[in-house]
DNA sequence: CTTATAATATTATGACTATCATATTTTCAA
DNA sequence: TTGAAAATATGATAGTCATAATATTATAAG
């Protein structure tokens, strides 16, 4: 071979972190092929070299979202006592950091309306995501010695992402912020995580 | 005048409706004008007597999606005791009928992702939708008693929408209606309207 | 330094889109 | 029944998009 080794791949690996961005700010079916490549620092002429089609293109980005970033915040969950770790993992969620980050930040509350829109292979990808957090959320919940984690586990995701769409959707950054303050409250009384007493 | 006086008014709110459908089903970015036209049974031609503009066109759909059916279930829980209201709204929100209404349904979760892209005039209507809602089921929080009714209602509200979506993406119909059942059940636990005992 | 070839660029094509100018149809009033 | 105006249709234009064929550049091996 004439080009390094693995130049393509590190070509691939920054096409699809670009996407990953460009995904969330407008939207999967909104990305178009020479728009990404173009953040990229290439023209539109490489991409079927990389990809076989823009819909494979888009599966693929939506599964590079789950590696990349936004999981390393579950990822130390996992290492922390699990009161510890679920009060950082909603006061992240939650604060107005990940509310505003418009180019990382948890893929759930992103794509979850267009899921049912996309193909079968970025359905899959979104549903193991879905899958691994709800896991982590109700191991940490079954540590606490909580006997319903099973049923709780969906209420606190659905609030999260829920939350975090409508904060999202609230042009007015007071009211914003108060949702995600009475969202973070509510989910810490419920589950008995408040810190003091 | 020739034509019947409100023969233009009727055309454009079916224009609007199926506007209003196809916007759930594709999202506000990707119906088109001759394809919503085409819908409503007439040609391209015509939109512009109608409508500025397609951006001035979605946000008036958008603004129509706040007035039609969906808001019926609302409006019906004003006349019923606060415990029966809510119990029936969340029911109905969270039913998988509900879930599966690809045309109509609660706009909220249909378009919370896609506000912050759109103009400000949908941005408004979707605000006031979200304002409307929250003051019914506040109202019906302090009329049965509960003194944090402000603080609760935005988690109440997030866990509905989130769990809506959630359901939607979720390809596996038992684990989707799981869902459903499970954040239905915690809702009334929390908000303390379990019917039995 | 030369050459082969992998990686990327240039350019082209056809499909689709919003928009608009103009033509045609519809239907009320006379 | 006819004429006029309102409502809609036909057809055109310019732009954008995904896709692909071909050309060019970059670089590791000889």
């Amino acid at each position: 071979m004439r080009y390094d080794s693995d130049h393509k791949a590190r070509t691939r690996k920054k096409v699809l972190d670009e996407a990953a961005k460009a995904i969330r700010e407008e939207g999967p079916h909104r990305v178009g092929v020479a728009g990404v490549m173009s953040r990229a620092g290439l023209t539109h002429g490489g991409f079927y070299a990389h990809f076989a089609s823009k819909e494979d293109f888009i599966a693929e980005a939506i599964a590079h979202m789950f590696e990349g970033g936004p999981t390393a915040k579950l990822e130390k969950m996992k290492g922390l006592p699990p009161r510890e770790a679920l009060i950082d993992y909603i006061d992240f969620y939650l604060s107005p950091r990940h509310r505003d980050s418009r180019v990382s930040g948890c893929p759930l509350p992103y794509l979850a309306v267009d899921i049912p829109r996309l193909t079968e292979a970025a359905r899959q990808s979104y549903v193991q995501g879905v899958r691994h957090l709800t896991d982590v959320i109700a191991a940490h919940l079954s540590a606490l010695g909580r006997g319903r984690a099973d049923e709780e586990v969906a209420s606190v995701l659905a609030e999260l992402v829920g939350a975090v769409m409508l904060a999202r959707a609230e042009p007015d950054a007071a009211r914003s912020d108060a949702l995600l303050v009475r969202c973070r409250s509510e989910l810490k009384r419920r589950l008995d995580l408040e810190t003091a007493h």
